[in-house]
This record gives C-alpha cells, structure tokens and sequence, in this order.
DNA sequence: GTCTATACCCGGATAGAC
DNA sequence: GTCTATCCGGGTATAGAC
C-alpha cells in the first residue's frame, strides 16, 4: 500500500493516520493534515494529486492490516469462523474511525494495489469452505456488529459479547452442515 | 413522528425527505431544502430550531416505516426470522439514502418519540422468542448486508440472496435450538 | 518542497425589517 | 412567515514566486 509513495509522501499519510484515528474522517482535511505538519496545504498537492489519493493510501493501510490480523487468527485457529470474527472484532474496533473510512463508502478498488481486496476476503472464505454465500453473510454480520457497535446503535445494557457468539457461531454451524451435505466438498476456491 | 410538528413543518419535512431520497445525506442542506420550497434558507428556522431537527424528523419517519414493514411480515408469517429479514431488505434497499441517514450514526434518542426504537425492534425481538442477543445478532447480519450492499461492496457476480437466505437461515436455526433447548422458554421479553 | 495569495465553492446560523 | 443582509466558518484546489 506504500508501494511507490515518496518518503515524504509516507510521512504524510503517517500524519493523516495520526488525525483519522484521533478525530474521524471530518476532521481529516487537507488543511487541518498541512497544520499537523508544520506546512500550508497547498503543498501537500507535491506529494499527493489530491485528497481523494490520501484517503485511498489509508484504505489500502486498513485492508492490509486486516488481512494481517485476520491471516494470524487463522494460522492460530485454522478453519475457524467463530476465531475469525474475533480476530476481525478486535482490530476493527482498535481503529474505529479507520474502519468506518475504509468501510462506509464505495472502495476505490481502481486506485488499490492489486490482489489486496482479495487478499483480505481470503481467510474468511477459506474458513467457510470456500462457500461465497456464506462467506459474504459471516462479513455481512461482523460488519454489522461492528458498525452498529462503533455508532452506538445497541441499547445501554447489551451483551454484545453474547451477539457475537451467537452469530458466529450460528453462521459457523451453517458451514460444517455444508461441508458434511451431499454436494461434494467444496464449491467456491 | 408528525407529532406535534406545525402543518408547514411537515410540508418542510415532507421536501426534506424527496431531497435526501433523490440526493443523499450530504445534499440535504438548508439552502437546497429552502430552494426547493420557492423560499429561503432563513425562513426554515421559524419552523425548526435547526437542521438537526429537521434530520431527526426523517430518521423518526425511518423508524416508523421500517416498523410498519416488519409488523406487516410478521403478521403475514409470525415467528418467522427469514420473513423479517426479507421485510428488512425490501424496505431499506428501497429507501437507501434514508437509511443511511437513520442509521450510520448516532441515535438522535433524546428528541425521538418515546416507545419508538423499542417498537422498531420488538418485532426481531419477538422472532427470535425473547433472545435479545439473537435478535441483535440477526439485525447486525441484515443491517450488514444492507449498507454493504448500498456502498457497492460486495463483489460484481456475487449473488446476494443466497448470502441473504443462508444467514437468515442459519441465525433462524440457533433461535429454534434455543427453544428446544434445556434451559426452559423465554429468557428476555 | 514550501511558500503566499487567491479563486471558488460550500455550509449553518443570526439580526432585524416587513 | 418570509425576506435581505450578513457573519463566520469551512473546504478543495491552482498559479506562480522562492
């Protein structure tokens, strides 16, 4: 994701980082970015063509590290969606406004380095037995919980602990009945 | 929702909502909402102490509306979780904007009518017989599909009803095991 | 690589006349 | 209930000097 940005250009995107995490995607602008750096923010467009290519730089941060984390729960745990939604939990809401950038809008999928939205796809979809549908429905939950968590959407007293397991472990269950079904084994990857 | 809302108020309202639904949250301004209504945007502060009022007025009409929905499915197929997510989907895939402004932000709670998001969600609840974990598991699962599906995140070929029927279905399944199970009826509600 | 200056747009909100 | 005038803030982006 910092495949071919400048040193400095790093820097930037290290500080837009920095102003996300704390304050939310608002906040991040280009001028409130420049200040943070000790320079205006007409020369930030040195080092990127516009805000747009900032913001992407950040998404493709998010969509690596994902992976990352996801990819480690899956080694510790292998072929296990209750392990993966954990996994997906933790690090989601240890960067909340991150999250929301990368995921609450339409992905700049032309803009990301190749190969890494489905780099992030691939443990969930090896954990469902390489089941697209179902795949889609465990993100679909995670998502949900997580979103629904960061803007306070849940009543006061909720265990959202319990929904968690509840959920994943429903969804899970689906794809052991799949696997032990009469279609073979696996139909997707 | 129209509660205690002036006549001109509601008219207000009712062009704030064609906005929002034709153009999205980030259109809704008082200047465009103004221009629509042949006045200007100060003459809509005799009628809303300000935007925030008139947004909660349409997340009221959200709620109100996407209670009705569920209500109607219930009674058409009572206890019936994959009904509820049908009625779920249908309704907020025809009002994306709306449900975008009612539901990927804070609950405006304090300036809602009182008994409003409790009936919201008592029809979820009363599927997943009184298990106020499944019930927020299952909103999470549709709730994720909805906005993932309204940002274009899922990939081109993917077939979302089968991501739909499987989750619901699964979810469905687990509150079923409940009943069945060895630990009496009804935990919550 | 940074600066100044600036253009151009947008937004919410208030005061006070009619 | 609507208006005009206005304030104050914000934002992205460009041109051209250094």
């Amino acid at each position: 994701m910092a495949d071919r940005l400048s040193p400095r250009a790093r820097e930037i995107a290290a500080e837009a980082r920095v102003l996300l995490e704390e304050s939310g995607p608002a906040a991040l602008t280009l001028r409130a970015l420049a200040e943070r750096l000790g320079i205006k923010a007409p020369s930030l467009y040195k080092h990127f063509p516009d805000k747009k290519a900032v913001e992407t730089e950040l998404v493709a941060q998010f969509l690596a590290e994902a992976a990352e984390a996801m990819e480690a729960a899956e080694a510790r745990e292998p072929g296990s969606p209750v392990a993966l939604a954990r996994a997906y939990r933790t690090y989601a809401l240890a960067h909340p406004h991150l999250y929301c950038l990368a995921n609450e809008r339409p992905l700049p999928r032309a803009a990301l380095p190749a190969g890494l939205e489905d780099r992030a796809a691939a443990p969930v979809l090896r954990a469902c037995g390489g089941d697209g549908d179902l795949a889609r429905s465990l993100w679909a939950f995670a998502h949900g919980m997580v979103v629904l968590e960061i803007h306070g959407r849940f009543p006061p007293g909720a265990d959202l602990s319990e929904a968690w397991r509840k959920g994943a472990e429903a969804l899970a269950k689906a794809g052991e009945a799949r696997v032990k079904g009469a279609d073979g084994d696996v139909k997707g990857a």
